[in-house]
DNA sequence: GGAAGAACGTCGCCGTCCCGACGGTTGATT
DNA sequence: AATCAACCGTCGGGACGGCGACGTTCTTCC
């Protein structure tokens, strides 16, 4: 499937030859999800890496009360892969929060062929170090920790080519580890400088100049 | 060199030949930094990534008083690999902090070896993904945000085998994003309850599973 | 051995955020 | 159209941590 060869690392870097598709897909397998049910739990050994095709996942750590969201991530990403080439147990739980699709890459199939074929290798690694460096972004925002600016990068990164972004508040707090309080009344400074318009389950990027300035401030 | 072998990635998987020894030697070049000085800076294009031989190497983003540490990497960590194989400039700068020897890897030499074989770009690739690992640990405890848990957990990690950790209070301060007074504080905690004893710039654990019972409360 | 500098210990003030609570609003379901 | 669940807006209390300040102790380097 041309996707693949779109989405998965950098398509203009180490660019994937027919062939080199043909032993991905081999590999894969195209799977699907409901809202709720789990790709992987924390603890399972780890079998398989995935790559979503559509729809968002959540990643979390720990379970009941301290259950910890590491991140959310969307088509594209890349998940699971820690703990397979690291040859452990999942270290993170993935749940499904939409309808998602996602390509399932077994561990015995996809090893063997990554061993044969560099561009692929090359492709998983700059995928893989790409989410680190997200994930070193978000390091900074956790430490830089007013809610108030957390919000403002959040909303500036999310928002579409409208500068829609279409999140429950709540769904905002966890994703920051804060309080839904919190993401309210940040949401409401944001409104009194007119840098944007809220909503139900809505939020409308009225000035994204300004957010910016406030989210590296 | 021995060494190279044994700390590159995972040793138990994916060995390296000989021949695929040679070849990551001949892409490297073992170079010395005094403390202070810089192996890269952000901003600057990303002509090489580095693997730490010894000493310790401090990552930070920003410049001035919204300079940021993401993280303090020692022996067997890979740097810059995310800007090199991205295609982009450094995201972040990295400053020697002891007495460093790294071994210099040039984009120009690396990347068409890295192509020709599987062994060495798969090896690459964990040492990637186990920096992608420790990033989300931190982003957890940086969420869960009482100083006193993040303290334990970074005493707990930091230890060497006799339990000592060499780090000023200063040091800890930076590297968790906190205030010197509030590590100060909370080791004040952790010697009430014999956990820790502390000293000039060194801390030594006593009490290991008791910290662990903090650092993940 | 003495001076300078770095690191440690402690105090008080104040801002930010978490938590619990409650009422009003919106959207979906039947 | 009615009902219900999810979501939004807001208030007050309490805990935690940042910041400035000041004195003490430990190192290092003349």
């Amino acid at each position: 499937m041309a996707w693949l060869a779109r989405s998965f690392g950098r398509p203009d870097y180490a660019p994937l030859t027919g062939a080199d598709l043909e032993i991905l897909i081999g590999s894969a397998e195209l799977i699907s999800k409901y809202p709720g049910t789990h790709l992987f739990r924390e603890g399972d050994p780890a079998l398989a890496a995935f790559l979503v095709e559509s729809g968002d996942v959540e990643i979390y750590r720990g379970t009941g009360s301290k259950r910890r969201v590491v991140s959310r991530v969307g088509s594209g990403s890349v998940l699971g892969d820690i703990a397979m080439f690291g040859d452990g147990p999942y270290i993170s739980s993935a749940q499904a929060v939409d309808r998602v699709r996602v390509f399932r890459f077994d561990k015995d199939k996809l090893l063997p062929e990554l061993a044969k074929h560099p561009a692929i290798c090359l492709r998983w690694l700059v995928a893989g170090l790409r989410q680190l460096e997200s994930t070193q972004r978000r390091v900074i925002h956790l430490m830089h920790k007013t809610v108030l600016s957390q919000v403002a990068d959040l909303l500036g990164e999310e928002a579409d080519a409208k500068g829609e972004v279409r999140l429950s508040q709540t769904t905002i707090a966890t994703l920051l580890g804060v309080s839904r309080q919190s993401v309210n009344e940040a949401l409401g400074r944001l409104r009194e400088q007119s840098a944007v318009e809220t909503g139900y389950r809505q939020i409308r990027v009225l000035d994204p100049d300004r957010l910016e300035a406030i989210a590296t401030s």
